[in-house]
DNA sequence: AGCTAAAGGCTAACCGCATTAGCCACAGCT
DNA sequence: AGCTGTGGCTAATGCGGTTAGCCTTTAGCT
């Protein structure tokens, strides 16, 4: 009964609704395929193997939440861009928890795997957006890390459930995003007594 | 021949051991049994299960890092207290990724879960730390989860081979700890606007 | 000192799940 | 109509966690 038309984009966005619902440990090749109507052993004429599923997926979460973050970044500057940045990554993490872990559970598999630039694509979000507060050059790198240290840390701790109901996480994510803005705003002068 | 005398601690110990090396992903109970000179099945005369052995490992790690961040920031205060706790968390996540992830791989069981006072333990230092700074008691809570968002992230992105080797990642962490420290410095100015 | 029972090791067996091998039907082309 | 490749299926393999049941050593008791 030749009728399912599988192809390797379907079976990959298959998998991606699927582990965002079961969450990426509970993803199985056997999930999946009752998801598309088919045996287990038909998968493999699509993907070579679940860790080829999972790394397409993670391909698919950086591509998607670039896209995200770049729209959200557009035509704004500044707190705006940092603040609608920051909230594009948090929604597309809670939206896509298990496309996000997939990401993160992914290294690169050779200097041409497609991960990379779909990466750099964040990346080169995250910096236009810094380029919007006045940073010392040689300081942009440590912004860098510390804005994404800061955005994967609480994207994973909220979904991992690591925050008690005691105070609105909202309320803290607008605090955090105001800090790092306050922070950034103050400019060269946070940086240059590192050596404390 | 009976000869290992094995307990339930010792069998937890070498599994945090291991699963720092081969990684909480390729933890098994094959492996552990082979390092500690025993058939596979003998272990379940110890532990129910590998998920009951990550968990003890999730609270071992909880344990001793709460220890290593209370050692770090005792006797110190404000500045010298953050940059030392953070230093011994992050140092802690490094020599012991696996334990880590244990850690955050794991919910509570239950009420009654060991690891919930454990946890507590390390809540209980960073507020401690914060209450070095001048903090608006009610922002104190988004404080907390800011600090532990980037603490978290930062170890986590490092550990995962996330940053690139441009800079010095040792830098990015000074930075990033500085950042902090002069966010919270600059104390209940840098919410009193959180709806900008 | 010998007896008994629990502790803790072992082998054999089970089960779920990823993966592979080999078969077969249908679609499109000639 | 026949040929061939695609994409499904069933059957079988192998690994890893787990369970069942056996057997020896050892601690405690009399």
């Amino acid at each position: 009964m030749p009728k399912a038309r599988l192809t390797p984009a379907s079976v990959t966005e298959a998998g991606a609704e699927l582990v965002d619902e079961v969450g990426f440990d509970n993803l199985s090749m056997g999930l999946l395929a009752e998801r598309l109507g088919v045996k287990t052993p038909s998968l493999y004429k699509h993907v070579a193997s679940q860790a080829e599923l999972a790394h397409r997926i993670a391909v698919l979460a950086m591509t998607e939440a670039g896209d995200a973050i770049r729209d959200a970044i557009q035509g704004r500057s500044g707190s705006d861009a940092l603040a609608a940045g920051a909230q594009a990554m948090r929604t597309y993490v809670r939206e896509h928890p298990g496309r996000y872990a997939a990401a993160n559970a992914t290294r690169p598999t050779g200097p041409d795997d497609p991960f990379i630039p779909a990466s750099e694509r964040v990346m080169a979000s995250w910096a236009a957006m810094l380029s919007g507060y006045d940073l010392d050059p040689g300081q942009k790198i440590h912004a860098m890390r510390t804005l994404r240290s800061v955005l994967h840390g609480f994207a994973t701790l909220e979904t991992a459930g690591g925050f008690q109901i005691d105070a609105s996480v909202d309320d803290s994510f607008t605090w955090l995003v105001n800090f790092i803005d306050q922070g950034l705003r103050a400019g060269p002068a946070s940086g240059s007594d590192a050596a404390r």
